[in-house]
RNA sequence: GGAGAGAUGGCCGAGCUGGUCGAAGGUGCAUGACUGGAAAUCAUGUGUAGGGGAAACUCUACCUGGGGUUCGAAUCCCCAUCUCUCCGCCA
């Protein structure tokens, strides 16, 4: 969320940032809220002030043993009075958390501005796309054939969009999860976190994904509870309501998660294989950061990304996301892109983004520069490192061999225990 | 799931027979004095958010969260959440 100050002073900023989303918000009536809010507080305080001395006063005049029915009445009065404002200055404030809450974070200068991902920028290639001496399968075939990845079975005890992984199907899931875990807490420096995958709305509103995003969730019926749709969510809302030090920052985390998506606007896109499903796992990372470095961190983080996709030997590219196609809370976004033969086109496997302070705002988290500084906000980064259904796919799209095998990339091997699925 | 106890400032902890309590005391932290330097000691300061003010400063709110009683609530009542103990159940 956007802070209530900034926005007062600077509506046009917000409105022009906005519009490079393709969003066309009126600040009018915010703005009238904003003032009313601000009349309807002096007064209220003006007369709480007056309520506080005059129930002193009648304090002392019953400790003298004076009549003060007089003074109690008029103070009864006051306090009617004041319920009234405050009444109505819930509302207004209500009203006003309420817009704030809905207006998106403001695209950093140096993203692309434009109206969807025609306006995505390139930024970067890694790998050539593998040329094969055959006609290559999808992914989808490929597991099937290989009876390590059981579609049919997956919609028989869940439904559309759930699979079961078999053999060294379940075997290469869990080899690339390690394998990540593994490179980004032992040589990129993130801490390991092991998360709930369910969480209240408020850690749900912390991130971002309520109150707007509530279709695109599962959540457990009479409960205040939520499946994760990512472990951003439970990791970066660790911290919150917390204030740091500036000296723990960076502090950077790397969890694993089952990820659960509702994929309510999605209906009849990727009905086939792994590419969207209503479970799937990933790897997060997270990072919390001095508001001067957090862009070089956002490059650093994405790069950390980038590395797991380069040491599997995965072709992919780096694309800054235009201002129309960020998510809500991302002030910047890269995605990574794989290349997948199957679909003979890049697919999105990650994507790392600097929220600045928009989620630290929400979900209160603060550092302090030094023991009595003023608690300044931290930002808030958090990139998949990256989705390992998605990874899996890759790699039996890249590696398949024309007999119908795959070779096992040559860093999973050791988790893998062999060289080849066959 | 049943019974009971509890939740106070960065931390510990008093207050809880309603008013002088934003809250004793300790500790931590900051600044200064002392010292060659440090420790110890002493002095002073030290929550957050919001409103007003050029500033000094001042007002309001916050003692887990939400309601209520009252002229007035950290203190009384109700609800929720969480923690601890005992019992039950369970991986």
């Amino acid at each position: 969320m956007l802070d209530l100050k900034f926005v007062r002073a600077n509506p046009q900023v917000v409105v022009d940032a906005l519009a490079k989303r393709g969003n066309k918000l009126s600040l009018d009536s915010f703005l009238q809220l904003e003032t009313e809010r601000r009349v309807i507080l002096t007064d209220a305080e003006a007369k709480k002030a007056q309520r506080n001395s005059l129930s002193k006063e009648v304090g002392k005049l019953k400790q003298a043993g004076q009549d003060a029915e007089a003074l109690m009445a008029q103070v009864r009065a006051l306090g009617d009075a004041i319920a009234v404002l405050d009444n109505r200055l819930k509302e207004v404030e209500d009203s006003l958390n309420d817009c704030l809450l809905n207006i998106p974070n403001i695209p950093h200068e140096s993203v692309p501005v434009g109206k969807d991902d025609s306006a995505n920028q390139e930024i970067r290639r890694f790998g050539q796309p593998p040329v094969f001496d055959f006609e290559p399968l999808n992914h989808w075939d490929i597991g099937e054939q290989l009876d390590i990845l059981d579609f049919a079975r997956g919609v028989k005890i869940s439904g559309a969009r759930f699979t079961v992984y078999k053999g060294l199907g379940a075997r290469l899931e869990r080899s690339v999860v390690n394998f990540f875990l593994d490179l980004h807490t032992q040589k990129h420096g993130y801490k390991e976190i092991f998360p709930p995958f369910m969480v209240n709305s408020n850690s749900m509103l912390g991130t971002g994904q309520l109150p707007k995003f509530k279709e695109d969730m599962f959540h457990i019926e009479g409960t205040d509870y939520y499946l994760i749709p990512t472990a951003e969510v439970p990791v970066t809302n660790l911290h919150g309501g917390e204030i740091l030090e500036a000296e723990q920052l960076p502090i950077k985390y790397a969890a694993y998660s089952a990820c659960f998506r509702a994929e309510a606007g999605a209906a009849g896109r990727d009905t086939r294989g792994l590419i969207r499903q209503h479970q799937f796992n990933k790897v997060e990372l997270v990072k919390f950061s001095l508001p001067e470095n957090s862009y070089a961190e956002l490059e650093s983080l994405t790069n950390d990304a980038e590395d797991v996709l380069q040491k599997l030997g995965l072709p992919y590219r780096a694309v800054c996301l235009s201002s129309g196609d960020m998510g809500f809370s991302s002030a910047k976004t890269y995605d990574l892109e794989v290349w997948l033969p199957g679909f003979n086109n890049y697919r999105e496997i990650s994507s790392c983004s600097n929220f600045e302070d928009f989620q630290a705002r929400r979900a209160n988290i603060r550092f302090r520069r030094s023991n009595n500084a003023k608690p300044e906000y931290v930002h808030t980064l958090n990139g998949s490192g990256v989705a390992v259904g998605r990874t899996v796919a890759a790699i039996l799209e890249n590696y398949q061999q024309a007999d119908g095998s795959v070779k096992v990339p040559e860093v999973l091997i050791p988790y893998m225990g062999c060289d080849v699925i066959a």
